[in-house]
Formats: C-alpha cells, structure tokens, sequence
DNA sequence: GCTAGTGCAA
C-alpha cells in the first residue's frame, strides 16, 4: 500500500475538510505530463511519483495531477490509494471540480462497490450527462443492467439528455437483459438524432444489442446501414448469425470479410490500418458456427487458418469449441486425442463438453476418463457424479453406480444435502 | 503543452 496522508480520513465523513486552497489555475507541469505518460505505460509508476511529489512539492499537485492519479487507480484497483487521493481531493479544495468527482465514480467502480460510486453521485451538486452515464455504467460493471436502465429513466425524468456514451451504456443494459422492447425504444431515441448514426460504438451497441435480444433481421438491417464498420461489428453480425442457428450466413460473412481484405491489400499496398483484421473473438463467432452446423472439415480448416495465417493463438474458448463440433458428432476419440494434444492445461469446461458427449453417445470409458480429469483439476460439481452414474446404470454397471454413489456421499459438503440439489433439478 | 463516462462469446 502506498502511503499518501498520515492520518486518513475516510472521504464521506465530515473529517476531511479543505485544509488549504491552492490556485485552481497553474501552468502545466513537467510532472503532470509525467504522470499522464505513465498512466498509459505503467500505471503503478503514476501512483509513485504522485506519492514522491506529495512528499517532496505538495505545492506542485493541482487537479490534473489528481486526475491522472485517481485513473491510475481505477485501472490497477488500487482501492485504499483510490480512497486516500479522493480525501485529498476534499482536503485540498478540489471537490467541485466535475472531471474529478466524474473519475472518482469510476475509480470506486473499479475497486469497491457501486454504493460508493453512488455516493460520490449523490454529492455532486449539478449532475451533468457524464455523471449519469458513469453511474449507469458503474451498475453495468456490477452486473446490474435493470438498475443500469432505471437509472437512465431517472436521468431523462431529471431533464438530462443523453448522448452517444450514456445510449452506447443502456444498449449493453438492454442486450444483458434480452429487453428488445426498451432496445426498441432507445433507438427509436437515437433516430431522432441523425449525428449521432456516425458514431461507430453506438451503432455497434446497437447491433449487438438486436442480436442478443433475438431480433437478428433487425441486427443486419442496421449492420447494412453503417458505412464503416470496424472488427467488431463484423463480428458481432457473425455472432448473432452463428447463435441464431445461421452457421452459412455467419460463415458467409467472413469469407466476404476476407475477400475485402484481399481487394483492400492488393488496391493499396502496405497500408494496414485499411484492414479489417480478424481477431480471436472472431474466431470464437466462426468456430462456433461451424460447431452448430456440424460443419467438422470447415471447422478444423478454419482453427487451423486461424493459426497459421492470422497468427492467433487458439484460447480455452477456441479449443472448447473445436471440441464441441467433434463431440457433436460423436467423434469422442478424435475430441479425447484433440484434447490431449493441447498446449495448454484443458479445463473444467473442456473436459465436461467430452463427459456429457460420452453419457450421449454411451462411451462409458472416456466418460470415465473424463471424470477422474475433472476430479483432479478439483472442479467436480455433482452433476458430473449425476451424469456418470447414469452411464453406469444404463450399462447395467449396477456396481459400479453404488460405489460412485457411496463416493458421492463421502464427499458431500455440509448444508448442501443431495435432495434439496435433487428437488432444483426436478 | 494536460482534464470525465464507451462495446465484441460462454
């Protein structure tokens, strides 16, 4: 922890009064311009020489130093740092200055809880549009979208419009909900202002929101009208495709996607910023449609160009996919082998797509197999146990079921008895 | 010479 006061007074309580006023309006220091840099390149080492200079120049820190310290914060969650900056924001009279306080809602978002970045909300006496929209984004953090939309209800109710940021935020809140009708309803509001059809991160939020809100007719009706698109919104359009079952469209998409780079890369020579280069993400879009179509040879060929020609290394997520498409086909010792030739460690996820796989398809093996991996990577949930000895059963492995049985109850954890699980899943 | 809030899968 990095020490910045003496005595730290918590910043909601009355104790940390303004002690002294410096002058708001100092020429830019070399210091701050240090900070700022360091805020990009090595956040820790804003922090530090902040602490140097409230130690050695205290004269020196005006509300950009604090403002760069106070993001620094935010993306290190540096929470008690974080709290210590905002008490010198209130000691050293800064407290009306709205980049600050806006900054501070984000830093408490970053590191404790939305309750503070509440409060800090709470206090500031003329709220303006970034305000509202860091607190809807702070619950979206949160994992709050219905609170996320309240709150931007609350913020029309007070007369506040909202721009392109605070509709990019409640979009995400409506997509995280499947709420199509308040989707519906806050483009019908984007609509109205015809500027705002530029801006390339709302139009995104809006595609994504209609793909996961289902309505992907909607999601390719806007995804056709924007002009520019970059990676994302490709790739969200390829998403929605692969999710809705529409594994040729999002297939489909891509090749047009490449066949644009080639024209792109050969009409201007070495001007890479032109090109929309597919990323991991993607690939998850890809690969996941080719797993939904039971599109096996696709599939493997498209893992492999991902590798070789885009230079991505493969995640969990792009090995469990690759998995699923051999599982659903009932490939288990290809998907068993594919396994174990990962260069990485294969996780939870990996191994239960194959145990769930084996339990369908009847492989009692490397149902087997797949469950003493489980077991050792300690993430055996009971389901798996469920799932396993209903392999048994259906084998007639009768033994087999009462002695996994018997394990099951050995290792039964306290206050989670096996029928209250049972009457969940009934 | 520097200030705030922004999204892609499960």
């Amino acid at each position: 922890m990095i020490r910045f006061l003496h005595k730290v007074a918590k910043p909601f309580t009355s104790a940390a009064q303004p002690l002294i006023n410096l002058p708001k309006h100092l020429k830019p220091t070399r210091i701050n311009l240090s900070l700022k840099s360091y805020l990009k390149s090595n956040p820790i080492k804003t922090v530090l020489l902040f602490s140097d200079l409230l130690r050695k120049k205290i004269s020196a820190v005006d509300s950009y130093s604090l403002l760069y310290v106070i993001k620094a914060c935010a993306k290190k969650s540096l929470g008690t740092e974080g709290q210590q900056t905002h008490t010198l924001v209130i000691k050293l009279g800064y407290e009306p200055i709205i980049f600050l306080q806006t900054s501070l809602m984000d830093m408490y978002a970053a590191t404790t809880n939305v309750a503070d970045v509440h409060t800090v909300f709470d206090e500031i006496p003329n709220k303006n549009v970034v305000c509202w929209t860091s607190l809807i984004s702070a619950y979206m953090r949160n994992q709050k979208p219905y609170r996320a939309i309240e709150i931007f209800r609350q913020m029309q109710m007070d007369g506040v419009e909202p721009d392109q940021v605070t509709f990019t935020v409640s979009l995400s809140a409506c997509a995280d909900m499947g709420a199509l009708d308040k989707g519906v309803w806050i483009h019908d509001l984007i609509s109205r202002k015809p500027e705002f059809s530029e801006d390339l991160s709302l139009m995104n939020a809006l595609v994504n929101m209609y793909v996961k809100c289902g309505d992907i007719r909607k999601a390719m009706l806007v995804f056709d009208n924007i002009r520019v698109k970059d990676v994302r919104t490709w790739t969200s359009m390829i998403i929605g495709h692969a999710l809705h079952g529409q594994a040729e469209e999002a297939l489909r998409l891509f090749s047009t996607l490449e066949e644009e780079n080639k024209l792109r890369s050969s009409q201007s020579r070495g001007t890479k910023d032109q090109l929309l280069v597919p990323n991991d993400v993607m690939f998850i879009g890809v690969l996941m449609a080719c797993s939904h179509a039971g599109m096996v040879e696709e599939g493997k060929r498209y893992f492999r160009s991902m590798i070789e020609e885009y230079g991505i290394k493969p995640r969990h997520s792009h090995f469990g996919c690759m998995v699923d498409l051999l599982c659903r086909l009932g490939l288990l010792k290809e998907a068993y082998s594919f396994i174990l030739a990962m260069p990485i460690q294969p996780n939870a996820v990996i191994w239960r797509t194959l145990l769930g796989a084996s339990g369908v398809h009847g492989n009692e093996e490397l149902a087997a197999v797949a469950q003493s991996k489980l077991r050792e990577l300690n993430a055996s949930l009971v389901g798996d146990d469920v799932a396993l000895s209903n392999i048994y059963a259906a084998k007639g492995m009768w033994e087999d079921k009462i002695m996994l049985r018997y394990e099951m109850t050995q290792r039964r954890t306290p206050g989670c008895s096996t029928v209250e699980v049972g009457k969940l899943h009934s």
